[in-house]
DNA sequence: GAAACTATCTTTAGAGT
DNA sequence: TACTCTAAAGATAGTTT
């Protein structure tokens, strides 16, 4: 090899916010990324002491997930499942999160992450045994698939929520009346606390 | 300038297996990385044409959400928002968060995401103005003030669901007789799909 | 005290195996 | 298909403004 000439290329600028035009590299980058992201938010977690749940769906559909904690939420579900015994545990989750001052209706998101992740990697386990579930909707396996006591807490839930957003609509169908619909312009509000990544927003909720 | 002489130490290793032990590091460094997240989070999304969502619950607890799709979901929020003419407040509250598109209960999910989020932000700001609402429970500030529009779609997806888990239940029932429970080994089954950097785990679903 | 800077550390694109 | 290697691109810890 000549010494001018550097072994390998090294890495390349990609433009970022374009998509990858080739299936095969569109698929190694998101392999070698969605790796990198895992660590990223592995080690926040570790640096700051912080909670985290990342949801991927790959260009096929395909569904990934990352979450801390919860080596110990899903084993225990997959322990409640094959025994179901334990409120005191299954609560006990819930408390810590009241007690982290997250909001309810997050910490019930929080909860059907959970189960989403879950039922889902046992609806995809249970596929590979059966083949037989393997083309039916993912949201069908996962409520199909949750356990007697996933499902009446998830119902009991369900029904709590209901309630509270039909005195919601009550109220404002009362209130109808004295309702008027204003428009606003976004970019002009928005544009001083808002910004994006490539065209994408976000938020914090301070 | 003298080359030897650096302005500065430059960046500096840090040990990513330990919790960053000064408070102010701690919040510094969550800042930084949480930014770098949404970042990357943003690039693989548009790279690879994924759909993600991301939350993070600071060390103090306070939700942070990066999700992709859905600016059109903010888009008429802020819209909404705007109508009510404390742009001010609004913006001083916001900061930045990413949305693009997902599958379906998934999609449901973030859906739910952003109503938390949105009406959190907004309970809170309510809140600000008329300091009556502070002492009532977040839950309830959240459904309270939730939209006519998103009330709806709300209920909606409830009953379609809540359906989903009645006939779910339905179906435990009817197989209570013949359901024996059988026990399996997490660490056997989840050990082929799932590792961990730094002893949180993860895992793809095939 | 947030934003900018900069030297260094970390990630990863492309190529090879 | 999945690792490994290399060097450039990118992220960021500590500092400065």
């Amino acid at each position: 090899m000549d010494k001018n000439n550097k072994q390998t290329k090294g890495r390349q600028r990609i433009d970022t916010s374009k998509r990858r035009e080739s299936e095969e590299d569109r698929l190694i980058t998101f392999s070698k990324r969605r790796s990198g992201l895992y660590k990223k938010g592995s080690e926040l977690c570790t640096l700051c002491g912080t909670q985290l749940a990342i949801l991927i769906f790959s260009p096929s559909g395909k569904p990934f997930s990352f979450a801390h904690p919860n080596i110990e939420v899903i084993a225990r579900r997959v322990l409640e499942t094959n025994t179901r015994s334990d409120d005191q545990d299954y609560n006990g989750v819930m408390d810590a999160c009241r007690r982290h001052s997250i909001g309810e209706l997050n910490e019930q998101l929080t909860l059907i992450s959970n189960e989403v992740e879950y039922e889902k990697e046992r609806g995809t386990k249970l596929a590979q045994a059966t083949k037989a579930r393997q083309n039916r909707p993912l949201c069908e396996q996962k409520i199909d698939e949750l356990s007697d006591y996933d499902a009446q807490k998830l119902k009991a839930w369900l029904l709590e929520l209901q309630a509270r957003i039909n005195n919601r609509l009550d109220e404002l169908n009362a209130a109808q009346a004295t309702h008027p619909s204003a428009v606003g312009t976004i970019g002009g509000n928005a544009s001083s606390s808002s910004y994006g990544y490539g065209g994408i927003h976000f938020k914090n909720f301070h």
